[in-house]
DNA sequence: CAGGCGCGGATTGTATAAAGTTTCGCCTGT
DNA sequence: ACAGGCGAAACTTTATACAATCCGCGCCTG
């Protein structure tokens, strides 16, 4: 009974269906299995879950709002192709809440979460030796969404949530090489810190961790890919 | 043609039914017109905007995932009623965005926005000695989203938009005095700064500012609320 | 007379059908 | 042979009809 009897805005569960369409097409992103620009039409994506475009469309309406699908009117909807511009602006946001987020997860320390935390490490670790890169695109990006869990700030991690479903595609998009997702080996550091309460560690290795995913990318001028493709079609 | 090509998601001005719906809604509740826990009946707004209930929905799922509408499976969408908690957060995210977005604003200071700035103090200051409270509420949080369109962070600005109109629910619940909604002096102060590019004092009386608005609210305990009415009821 | 049960009204959730728009292919005229 | 326009198909958008759910009131029973 003293369990919290807040069901709140969304289940997170999800037992109704618009929210199991939500995921499984979230999931689907996350895991690099849909591509930017792809169509996702409204009767392809009934017909998969077995739903009415009613609630296709509700649950599409809210990916849209979180920035991974663009709606398009009378065309359709699209996975988001983040611009670099975009892809800047994600990671600024990020730098700039995740460190404040990995604060509060300190206040939250506990034998539970260190032990979640934990598990979650070894899930990445092992998702990462079986050579499975989907789970770990996945993986690493849960783990991000956990400590903003743990911090207990529930707008810190509704836009978090946000800024990583983005961040995936940005990955997609832009990243130079094939080099492992995130590093485990920083996710590691920044339980360890966590554990210790070491707020000023915890929080400067989330910002290195950070830094060091951006700078894997290849952010080129939008502008320049037009020009580019002008230059192309003029010549 | 050099105007943005960039239709991008929502066309902010918004030229079809489901935004005028969602603007008219958002700002009935941004200038306190509609109180929190007031039912909206899909058929009751369909009626006023005439329009049919599915764009009703849709533009009630929209407020919903801003966070200043509450929809409840069977029971229809409510004005938002923050709680003390959520109104801690709100502020807590502010406190560390909005500084951002004023050192962002700084970097693009030119003639034009500090002119919009100047007029928008001005209309702020005329709505106060006209003693128009809800128009006073509307512009101070108008403010605050000016200089989030000035910083050109469009995520910044899109959170920003959220917390901006879930403070205006909770400065309605939870303001101690009816004092002023939001110092204008401050709003001066802060335009004074971003003119002079002093990021540092732009960041301080922005960060000041939040802090005294939050200062003036009363969060009371919600388990305290609940707990009296068990108290109540069981003597 | 009090308490519980069941039915009716109202409102939301879902599906389906009609309407409008865009896109692509084809056909005709030069 | 190619450019331009016409037309049909597919899709999204909007509206309406149907089904499920919940709340409140009245009645019946103990």
């Amino acid at each position: 009974m003293a369990a919290k009897s807040r069901p709140k805005s969304d289940a997170p569960d999800a037992s109704d269906r618009v929210s199991r369409i939500r995921e499984g097409v979230t999931a689907a992103i996350l895991e690099h299995r849909l591509l930017p620009g792809t169509k996702l039409g409204e009767d392809e994506i009934g017909e998969i879950y077995g739903a009415s475009r009613t609630l296709v469309r509700t649950a599409l309406q809210q990916l849209a709002h979180e920035g991974i699908v663009n709606i398009e009117k009378n065309r359709g909807a699209f996975v988001a192709r983040p611009t670099p511009a975009d892809a800047r602006e994600v990671f600024e946001a990020r730098r700039l809440i995740e460190p404040t987020i990995v604060d509060h997860a300190v206040d939250a320390v506990s034998p539970a979460w260190i032990g979640r935390l934990q598990r979650h490490l070894a899930e990445e670790r092992e998702a990462e030796q079986r050579g499975d890169a989907r789970a770990s695109v996945r993986l690493s990006g849960d783990f991000h969404r956990l400590v903003a869990e743990m911090s207990g700030h529930s707008i810190y991690l509704g836009f978090l949530k946000e800024l990583i479903a983005r961040s995936s595609l940005i990955i997609l998009l832009y990243r130079r090489h094939d080099t492992p997702a995130c590093g485990t080996d920083h996710h590691a550091g920044i339980v360890a810190a966590i554990r210790k309460c070491d707020r000023e560690a915890a929080r400067a290795q989330m910002l290195s961790h950070l830094n060091e995913i951006e700078a894997e990318l290849f952010l080129k001028d939008p502008a320049a890919d037009e020009l580019r493709l002008a230059d192309v079609l003029g010549a």
